[in-house]
DNA sequence: ACGGAATAGGCAAACGTTTGCATACCGGTG
DNA sequence: CACCGGTATGCAAACGTTTGCCTATTCCGT
């Protein structure tokens, strides 16, 4: 099939042996060379077109150069751009990047997981499941260094988590929300069985005036679930004036909801929801949103696992990421005399 | 660092042998071996979590299970679904996928190869630049399976590759626009230098009306440059009833520009773009547009390259898919009296 | 009783690297 | 001249697998 040079070709080519060409490809020092051998080394080298067989280098105790990444949904914009941020990161140290898609399915996760190890990745990225502790801890057994973004390995503890304010979003959002004057607000979440993803809803509620009215619906994790959950929510509580997004996979479909319903976005309804799809403000459309600057997280998570593979560090690290109010034309400022 | 458990470890405890644990472990047939032994065999593996090390067995020949795919853009939907559909496929069969950006950077490109070929990936998938015909002639040299991707290797003879219909999508798009009345229509476009490209515009011009009037323009890819000639062509061409884009990651930021200059879209300008990205169809937004179908030509690309890893292809496939019109009220008829 | 399957499993060579150890020459110093 | 440090390079063991080649036992038919 493939027929690959090694370095036998080479030093055949060369005259030497394959041991005195290793030194020279790799620049090693402690160990003398002559110019004119390293020469010919190098010119046999580029003549053949050799490239190194990193398999074989790393059962010697040399980086694999590979790093591992695991996330819930790759349509999800909010995980590309961290896949994206981190390739950048690890590309400029010659690390390339193994995406996963989890699809969310523990089960999926655990044979990612065993995939990964089994192709000796030299460190991990995951946003993890629900099961995420449980099926994490083997990387943990065999010493593989791991970053975790976003969400947290429930009942775990002493990981390296780089994450968002989840509270923090949806307090500012519900800020947002009270300073423009609305009181009753429909707010369309996430059952996901991860307690930290619920701070959205918590400080939604702590920011909104105590006046004002929450009606919580909860759907599936999917734009689909978002169109129908949004109707939903729309017919049983006509005297909403505010939808407040929690994910932004769900508002996708939520708000085609308000088109079916004749309702004008920014007018008769007013719109809002937690992250930065391109959608969100392209054309015709201006959604106040709240960034949680996605490329930064991923940005921050790479160089924190760069870190690790390079030094490593003894005490676990947590970061969390503040998160940046986008204002937008979807929100109405209701008037006093209005209410 | 990080300490795996070897077959040798695995051997010691279930009292065997490196080699029968292989044959165990790997359910080679062509060896006898006890129900009893083999049994123990898995129970020791089991239990000390043995993970196969797949760059030690790929120095025996077997496959790496790493596929290697080459993009130009990750923030570009159209590139990130195809990933998504190729990774789908692949994981099926136990393979890893390296996802890689070129940022249509040819010297990044070379670059990246040089690396997917020292992992000893299985397979190739890429979209290339416009070096790309240069730059993968080492993994043909190699003998490295390989699938291209969307654009063509120009210059380059009898490989495989899965395509769009560029030219078909630019006449649907032109035929459309000319069945609602557009005479005069701004074409924005990309000058990349890949010829294959430019039968968007071809195809727009072969579809219209003898008496129309096709204004070209060209622009670096990416949302700012779009917005800034789309601005440009406007004020130009005021006289333009339609703007076509070709490539979305343009029109994404083209799309900015109406607002920009007071014109409602579907109404006082009509507009139309080649792809599906989300927000094309999402809140406010329902633009006309060409649908891809990209998801399915990263399943046809993953299907192609396992087939060739598996059973090898003696004549070069080629597979063009067809575009798909999707109507929208982005576009607006013009009755015969207007004109 | 004997030859030959069939059953069962050990041994060691290879895959392409990295690196410690050994060798060998040279010039200079005591 | 014996010794030493510097220069320059070869040799071979290991890393964790896979697999071809042995050996040894059992069982059956003649």
């Amino acid at each position: 099939m493939s027929r690959f040079v090694t370095l036998k070709d080479v030093a055949e080519k060369a005259g030497t042996t394959i041991g005195t060409v290793s030194y020279v490809l790799n620049d090693r020092k402690g160990r003398y060379i002559s110019d004119e051998l390293r020469k010919k080394v190098l010119e046999a080298a580029s003549e053949l077109h050799y490239i190194k067989c990193n398999g074989a280098s790393s059962l010697k105790g040399m980086d694999r150069k590979l790093i591992g990444i695991l996330i819930p949904q790759f349509e999800n914009q909010f995980f590309t751009r961290i896949c994206l941020a981190a390739e950048d990161v690890f590309v400029r140290y010659g690390y390339d990047l193994i995406i996963c898609d989890t699809f969310d399915d523990p089960a999926r996760e655990k044979d990612i997981i065993h995939r990964l190890l089994s192709q000796r990745v030299d460190g991990i990225i995951i946003t993890p499941t629900v099961k995420g502790a449980e099926n994490t801890r083997i990387v943990r057994d065999v010493g593989i260094n791991m970053v975790v973004v976003d969400r947290p390995l429930e009942g775990m503890e002493g990981y390296h988590w780089v994450t968002t304010d989840n509270y923090g979003c949806g307090f500012s959002g519900g800020e947002y929300l009270r300073e423009c004057g609305h009181r009753k607000i429909i707010y369309i979440g996430w059952k996901s069985g991860i307690a930290d993803l619920d701070a959205r809803e918590t400080g939604l509620r702590a920011a909104s005036s105590p006046d004002s009215e929450i009606y919580p619906y909860y759907a599936d994790f999917s734009p689909e679930a978002g169109f129908r959950i949004t109707v939903q929510a729309l017919d049983e509580h006509p005297d909403a004036t505010a939808v407040f997004f929690g994910f932004n996979i769900q508002a996708k479909g939520g708000v085609n909801a308000f088109r079916e319903k004749g309702l004008s976005i920014g007018k008769d309804i007013s719109v809002m929801l937690i992250g930065s799809p391109e959608w969100a403000n392209t054309g015709n459309n201006d959604f106040a949103h709240l960034d949680m600057e996605e490329l930064e997280l991923g940005r921050k998570a790479a160089a924190l696992l760069l870190e690790l593979i390079r030094n490593g560090s003894p005490e676990p690290n947590r970061v969390i990421q503040d998160c940046v109010l986008v204002e937008g034309s979807s929100v109405r400022k209701i008037q006093k005399e209005e209410r």
